[in-house]
DNA sequence: CCTGCTTTACTCGTATGGAAGTATGGCATA
DNA sequence: TATGCCATACTTCCATACGAGTAAAGCAGG
């Protein structure tokens, strides 16, 4: 027999409201009640107050003893230092891949994907489409447990993502996508570099523009 | 007044359980009971399943459901993955730092201590004082957030040091942390980044050998 | 009108009890 | 002896109750 090992109460609260800020449905300064998601979900508070502990490890909530718990801000420092990770690491990666020249199809679908939601306008589609393209080179590279450990610090700069992602130009990023993969198929390591590093400095120009329209959004 | 804001009773437990793992005091595969720990530290039971969640969002224990908690063993794939991570990171920062030639006193003070600590055989002391080195780097690179995050994915990767620094010469350590420092002071950046890519390989051949001598303590 | 205290309602933090699930040992059986 | 069933003891998980601390509203006094 399978498995199922449905996962407890509380990490499927923890799951959904993960997803809820990730998405933007749960905004930053947000208030979260125990009582009221209890309620919501029918469950008592306990597993709901082990939800938010979790997602304070996440970085995605902050607890504060006695007053109340609250969705984060994003903090533009864990942004930048997230971005300059990526920057150092998809670099690295990127070479390694154009080194070994794997099979890159599944970084081309991805590819294709994010034209189809731009011209759709579904923004959180290419969003998702986006990480798995860079996923899908980490995978390339050999190094998918690499791409795990990313998410996580990645989480602060989605969240960033689905709201800029609405702004500002998206061609331009499917352009840089593209840079990306034509260095890595012919396997130029510098090109690959230089293109991954131009892609993901882009975000150093969108990150002040987002913090300066949604301030009470941001924190640092 | 000072807010001292004595941090929840959970929060210390975690605090405390955190330390005992990295160092070594808890092992890995070891049996984790909340009734246990809970009397040992007069508390109920409650704090205590709170600590063991944050300690398992930290990726140190293994919650398994009506079965029992555990300290999970030390993830080879983890390492790795920590590993390449901080090799490329490294790497860029210490370009960072060779071009900007900012004060370097910091890491050279670490220097001596390693050289005290390793004659004094004290082991804590000397994994301690290599992790300041390192953090005295992203700092000097004006990017101390950068360490925050890579603190957390080190946690795997220090409780492995914390077993082979008991084993391997550490004198080779200390040469190695020289060739980096030295090379940053030159403000030659290649020099520093083939001495850090150099230096974080050594765990390549490291971690194998560690999960060869205790084979119960790794998985992957 | 403004100031300061008091009350009140709310929050999180902890303790405890019961429910559901798992592993283990003993026992009957082949 | 080997095997399968079953009762028991143990675990985590959830619900509920109580306590401590905070914040804000109401009110008295200047």
């Amino acid at each position: 027999m399978i498995p199922i090992r449905s996962a407890s109460t509380a990490q499927q609260v923890h799951d959904w409201l993960y997803r809820c800020v990730l998405r933007g449905d749960l905004l930053p300064g947000m208030r979260l009640s125990e009582t009221e998601i209890a309620a919501q979900v029918g469950l008592s508070r306990q597993p709901v107050r082990e939800a938010f502990i979790r997602l304070a490890s996440d970085g995605l909530a902050e607890i504060r003893p006695q007053r109340g718990t609250y969705i984060g801000r994003i903090s533009v420092r864990a942004v930048l230092s997230a971005r300059l990770i990526r920057e150092a690491v998809e670099s690295d990666l990127g070479r390694m891949v154009a080194r070994s020249r794997p099979d890159l199809s599944a970084m081309a679908a991805e590819l294709d994907l994010q034209a189809r939601a731009d011209a759709a306008g579904d923004v959180p589609a290419f969003v998702e489409s986006d990480d798995r393209f860079h996923g899908a080179m980490a995978e390339a590279a050999g190094h998918p447990a690499v791409w795990q450990d990313l998410e996580r610090l990645k989480a602060q700069m989605n969240r960033m993502r689905h709201l800029s992602m609405r702004v500002f130009d998206r061609s331009a990023t499917i352009a840089q996508h593209r840079a990306i993969l034509t260095a890595l198929q012919a396997g130029d390591g510098d090109a690959a570099e230089t293109a991954i590093r131009t892609h993901l400095r882009q975000m150093l120009t969108e990150l002040p523009e987002m913090a300066r329209t949604h301030p009470d959004y941001f924190t640092d």
